[in-house]
DNA sequence: TCTGGGGTCCTAGGACCC
DNA sequence: TCTGGGGTCCTAGGACCC
């Protein structure tokens, strides 16, 4: 059997941890730039407050009904996670973090209630976090299995047994299933496929023809059969993309080369931390979509390194070449963004034959600043075009403290 | 006033080869 | 009159996930 660990209400859960004030409160985390909302507490889900919701849209409600609202705080909710995982891990062998506040348990030894119940109170004793876990025979019942224990159950724990299948199935909205996405949940409801149960019985060539490989590996999966195992191995990315919108919209081109400077120098550290190299690099600009009165510009281009690289210094100069190249002063832009793409291991480059840089004596340059910048706080050295004075970061106005990151942040207890 | 960020996989179609 | 068949690789766009 799988199980699958899930958090609940995970950022929220994460801001209580520290700040019991807020228990059995309405909680909600924003997007970056205190967007949308991306994370609720039960009680602000009982308050009809809905994921993805815009902030200032729903600010009546908010203030009525005294909701903490709270900017993404991902130093915490990264540590408060490693700190789940690392729990989980203590108690069984195989763990596949699938994401953020997700985990792919093997239970293929024994798998019990009683042995998930514990492994639940653990995590919370351990964590502050409240899980639920679901346990079945394949990744996708798993799934089934955790939505059962969240909406369902008291205990939050829910094996599900091959005989129970076909009557979870049947309870399940087709659009509820993991991979189906809105876009096929309207295509197979015009087909007449509402539930997960209508999903396994229909012809398996007819689904294939319809839509994709997945969905017939999907429909395999709901009966029992295994197409996706547990992924042990860490992979490297195949992308990275940092992008972020600007805290007020700006037609500025110092500003913004500011910005992209630092989203590519960020791209090109986590290119270093995983060992990795990119042989191209895009870089693109966004106006606000919801101005209607506005003029429209999404340009996006995308130039190579003739050797693959993770140097911040050609990384951020190259991505200064493609601003200038999609720049257009007209525009009022609201966010931008660089991708790194097309990445190979850092012992796989193969050189271009008439590079002209040194790029041992540059490794170890760049070593040495990421083992500073380790040491004193990001950023402490930067490149000249990073700037200082961040006129493009975004709005954080409700940001918690790090509690488990900085020792600033660390509370202080009264006896 | 105000609307997130970071990924993966699949497919169709174009360009090219012999 | 009449215009093939079988491939590979790359890319953009779509769909999905958290």
């Amino acid at each position: 059997m799988i199980g699958l660990a899930d958090c609940n209400n995970f950022y929220a859960s994460c801001e209580r941890v520290f700040n019991p004030k807020i228990k059995g409160k309405p909680v909600v985390v924003l997007s970056n730039n205190d967007g949308c909302v991306i994370a609720r507490s039960n009680e602000a889900k009982a308050l009809n407050i809905k994921m993805g919701e815009p902030a200032f849209k729903i600010k009546p409600i908010l203030q009525k009904h005294k909701v903490h609202i709270f900017s993404t705080n991902f130093a915490l909710y990264g540590d408060l996670s490693e700190r789940v995982m690392n729990t989980l891990k203590s108690e069984i062998n195989k763990v596949e973090v699938y994401s953020i506040d997700e985990a792919f348990l093997d239970f293929s030894d024994f798998s019990s209630f009683d042995r998930a119940m514990s492994i639940r109170k653990k995590v919370k004793q351990w964590t502050g976090i409240p899980i639920s876990i679901g346990i079945a025979p394949t990744k996708t019942l798993a799934k089934v299995a955790n939505h059962i224990a969240k909406k369902s159950t008291k205990e939050g724990v829910f094996v599900l047994r091959e005989r129970d299948i076909t009557r979870s199935l049947q309870h399940l909205a087709v659009e509820d299933i993991w991979g189906v996405g809105r876009r096929n949940a309207f295509k197979l409801k015009q087909y007449g496929v509402y539930t997960a149960l209508d999903f396994t019985n229909v012809n398996i060539e007819w689904l294939r023809r319809k839509f994709s490989i997945n969905a017939v590996r999907l429909q395999k999966e709901l009966k029992g059969e295994r197409c996706y195992e547990l992924e042990l191995k860490k992979t490297k990315k195949k992308n990275i993309c940092t992008s972020r919108s600007f805290g007020k919209e700006t037609n500025n081109y110092n500003i913004i080369k500011q910005a992209v400077s630092n989203f590519a120098n960020t791209c090109a550290v986590k290119l270093r931390n995983e060992r990795s190299c990119c042989y191209k690099i895009s870089v693109f600009l966004m106006t606000n979509r919801h101005k209607a009165s506005a003029v429209q510009h999404f340009p996006y281009i995308t130039l190579n390194f003739n050797t693959p690289t993770s140097d911040s210094f050609e990384i951020v100069s190259k991505a200064n070449i493609a601003l200038q190249t999609i720049y257009n002063n007209a525009c009022i832009y609201k966010k931008a963004g660089v991708i790194v793409q097309s990445i190979v291991s850092e012992n796989e480059v193969q050189a271009s034959l008439f590079d002209t840089i040194d790029r041992k004596k540059r490794n170890r340059l760049m070593c040495s600043i990421d083992k500073i910048n380790m040491l004193m706080g990001r950023d402490k050295i930067r490149l000249a075009a990073q700037g200082f004075d961040r006129k493009w970061k975004l709005k954080q106005e409700k940001l918690s403290p790090c509690y488990t990151t900085r020792f600033s942040d660390i509370l202080s207890v009264n006896i």
